[in-house]
DNA sequence: ATGGTTGTCATACAA
């Protein structure tokens, strides 16, 4: 069976409703999943969602920051919103695809929110910066854990980290930029190699082609200046990678009206 | 070297 699941940080799940409600109606992933939806959990807008063929929905919320949530046309099971670094902050929902969901079930999701970590990329000067690698360590001592259990999984999310040279415009004017500085990308990769997980866009496209899936809200012109990187990840473990047909991320989102400053992230699976 | 924008919640703060 064909299997697609996208990765959208949404950057406020209540404001941009109507793109959500539009993406699925466009693109029809199996699966959604939404970083830093803003929104608490009493408030996260299920009807439209349901009303667009998802109808199995699981999310973890807080006001004003953060948030996650998957968003399914396949029936859920074992839905897990876990803690990480002693905070009930909204960044991790795990679950499996459930019975019922033909070659998907059982596929394990983990869908994460790492934290951006602040300005400067100095652990002793700045909490959030610190605050992001304990959070990646955490990381990396579940997902060597959860290796052992060999479930076929995709990892997804906005991991604030663009962990190879061409996933950022410049390499070497982000080499002291918090999401790509060495010490951030040599974690990133240390972790996924750990937790035993392919980076299925660099699978398909290698290097040195260029991906992007986040560009600034700062930059005026932010098409024509292209200055992006690449936040948003999909990893699969090895019993998924072979089955992965495409990566794509769709750009046009990024120009639509009122935009998250992430693009959609997509990969589609032949099961 | 600096400031540039956006969202939430109401005044800074996080990204």
């Amino acid at each position: 069976m064909r299997f697609s699941i996208t990765t959208w940080n949404i950057n406020s799940v209540r404001l941009r409703i109507d793109q959500i409600t539009r993406f699925l109606a466009e693109q029809a992933p199996d699966v959604l999943c939404l970083q830093e939806t803003k929104c608490p959990v009493d408030q996260f807008p299920e009807k439209p969602i349901r009303a667009a063929g998802y109808d199995h929905v699981a999310y973890a919320g807080m006001k004003g920051y953060n948030g996650v949530a998957i968003l399914s046309k396949l029936p859920l099971a074992e839905i897990d919103i876990r803690e990480h670094c002693g905070k009930a902050d909204a960044r991790h929902i795990a679950l499996r695809i459930g019975p019922g969901a033909g070659e998907a079930s059982g596929l394990r999701i983990e869908n994460f929110y790492v934290p951006a970590g602040g300005d400067i990329p100095d652990t002793a000067l700045n909490p959030k910066f610190a605050h992001k690698l304990q959070f990646l360590a955490e990381m990396r001592a579940q997902a060597e854990k959860a290796r052992a259990g060999a479930a076929p999984t995709i990892l997804v999310g906005d991991l604030n980290i663009a962990p190879l040279e061409h996933d950022v415009w410049s390499h070497r004017q982000l080499l002291d930029v918090v999401s790509h500085t060495p010490v951030e990308t040599a974690t990133l990769e240390e972790l996924r190699e750990a937790a035993g997980l392919v980076d299925a866009a660099r699978l398909l496209r290698p290097q040195p082609e260029k991906i992007y899936s986040w560009w600034s809200y700062r930059s005026p012109d932010w098409a024509a200046a292209d200055k992006g990187r690449r936040l948003d990840h999909i990893w699969l473990s090895p019993d998924l990678a072979p089955t992965c047909r495409s990566v794509e991320v769709l750009r046009d989102a990024r120009g639509w009206d009122r935009p998250s400053d992430h693009a959609p992230v997509t990969a589609v699976l032949e099961l």
